[in-house]
DNA sequence: CTGTTAGCGCTTTCAA
DNA sequence: TTGAAAGCGCTAACAG
């Protein structure tokens, strides 16, 4: 049996009440008594059981998630995600609030950070768009005592406890590598298409595939980035209009969401144009892509394993409790045909 | 507040035990209680707090991983997992014990399992070698109910309850894609390297490959199956041989551990012979090959998780509880250089 | 067959 | 500043 509340107070000489005001960092108590309590604490080798503890508190922990609204599938996705987690929510001791923001709207996103101020929250997780304003925003809630993470996409320099979401640079050079591999020591130009420079995600994204193409791909060409805003239409409107103003193009890197568009363009020129194409999220459109050769590969990261990830690391913080640092890592998915979930 | 025992107490119009026993499926309540009890359950959405159980219970559950001892990387990483998840056990209720037999050794896999009959035991995982006398000592010991998960590979036609690890048809599948798609259209013959065709993971992985193989890449031929019982010394020794008794190999798949002796082999040769290779399993010598182009990718599985994964299995099947079947998928990790951990 | 009661490890009044 | 006692949701003796 491992030590309990009763060990440390029998070994210090206190009661019940007195072990928790030190457990819990409560003010009244001596000096003295506090410090004889540290003692017994360190010297048994206590562990709180905090099960036993949120029992006790009857504890919830309020958590807000802030995801922008938009038409893609990957924001579907990830809200649907954050739902299936309410469902959890009794067992988990949770209670999620959603938000919801227009994509890549700086204001309406520090006006949704704003008005958490001040409330009873243990934890809000945001996909951030990278702009100061934004970072001020959320290093207040942080300089309160508020629990922040950044979901799929990080806000940089800001103060944030954690970043639940894939290493875009490397995703970038994955992307970079397969296709230049698939390519083969073939010569041309590669499009590239992403939703906005505004979020990191996709900043990154491209500084990664660049690396590596001029790197190691120096035959093929990369022309100037298409801003589809991760929206279907537009990204359809882009491509279609790239790949017939250059007939050179023989490679696409998707690194934004709103693909339905780009494979509707893809289909529209096939099976004329022989392209290579490798793309970023998974969803019903993608895979169809993927398995009938309109795409050779997807990039992935779970949007399940994040908003996990996110509410456990959440609640962690909240009680000032080390995570499982693997657990919450999350790997960027390379999905070829074969191995399709 | 979601309702308790006390609200099902109330409602059915007896005391707290016989809700428990009725709850509990526990002899000694009449039959009209019983469904006058599982009533008002069901009427007022009744959910159980299972850490408040465990602890009225000061449940802690016995489980015993039974893992192959060996040289290899692979099965290391492995042992060290089970160990780490031991120094968790106090926090999450387990009580780890880690039984070590001979590799690809069924007599003994059957008397580890076979000790286990009776004890006191929430679960098992084992490394299974997919033997009929495994299959029968793995159903007599669910046939008790104790909860059975294989682990890496699975055991066919048993009734455990879980596998923890990931599909290896699709693994060998996507190795071959890689290798054909990197390949890029070259002619010539492909070795495959595995540690013992005596596991199912080795066998579907093959098979995988094959097909993709012969449905897709005509050029590249299959050269017998290397069985290095995942060994690095074989392994070397069998590659090294291979290599120079064919010039006309230009891909490797390695589809079991033991590649520190493969990849001795290939620098041996170096740079005469080029080669495209994947490999399974990110151990620190693959990850130093990878890195200085004497492979070209890397398939994994995560140990961690599968770990982490079976312990959350086995305690949810001890309990009759619903796992989140999204988080208990263990997924192939594909790694280039680019996105190593 | 059913109910009463104490207690799991921790927190929280309320008194002292 | 400290402690006694009740209680979180559930289980386990022990009586009846």
């Amino acid at each position: 049996m491992r030590p309990t509340v009763h060990d440390i107070a029998a070994a210090a000489g206190v009661s019940l009440a007195t072990v928790d005001r030190v457990l819990n960092q409560r003010p009244g108590v001596r000096l003295v008594t506090r410090e004889k309590v540290e003692a017994a604490i360190r010297q048994i080798g206590y562990i709180r059981d905090v099960a036993a503890a949120n029992l006790a508190k009857s504890r919830v922990y309020p958590l807000v998630f802030i995801v922008p609204t938009g038409d893609n599938s990957f924001m579907h996705g990830l809200r649907f995600e954050v739902h299936q987690a309410t469902l959890r929510a009794s067992i988990e001791r949770t209670d999620i609030r959603i938000v919801e923001v227009p994509p890549f709207d700086v204001p309406a996103l520090v006006t949704a950070l704003n008005t958490l101020q001040g409330q009873d929250i243990a934890g809000v997780a945001l996909v951030a768009t990278d702009a100061p304003e934004v970072r001020t925003a959320v290093d207040r809630l942080v300089s309160e005592r508020i629990p922040v993470i950044t979901l799929v996409s990080d806000l940089t320099d800001s103060a944030r406890h954690h970043y639940a979401g894939i290493d875009n640079i490397a995703a970038g050079r994955t992307a970079a590598r397969l296709l230049g591999r698939f390519l083969g020591g073939r010569e041309g130009d590669l499009t590239v298409l992403a939703g906005s420079m505004l979020v990191r995600d996709h900043r990154e994204r491209l500084q990664g595939f660049s690396a590596v193409m001029a790197e190691e791909f120096p035959k093929l060409r990369l022309l100037p980035v298409l801003e589809g805003r991760d929206d279907p239409e537009q990204a359809r409107s882009l491509v279609s209009k790239a790949l017939s103003a250059n007939k050179s193009i023989i490679g696409i890197y998707s690194l934004g969401a709103g693909n339905r568009g780009l494979i509707a363009a893809l289909k529209a020129v096939r099976p004329e144009r022989e392209l290579t194409v490798v793309v970023h999220e998974l969803t019903q459109h993608t895979r169809a892509a993927l398995l009938d050769g309109t795409i050779d590969a997807v990039l992935n990261q779970d949007a399940g394993h994040e908003v996990r990830s996110a509410i456990r690391v959440m609640k962690a913080t909240a009680d000032g409790q080390a995570v499982i640092a693997d657990q919450e890592r999350i790997r960027l998915d390379i999905f070829l045909k074969d191995n399709l979930p």
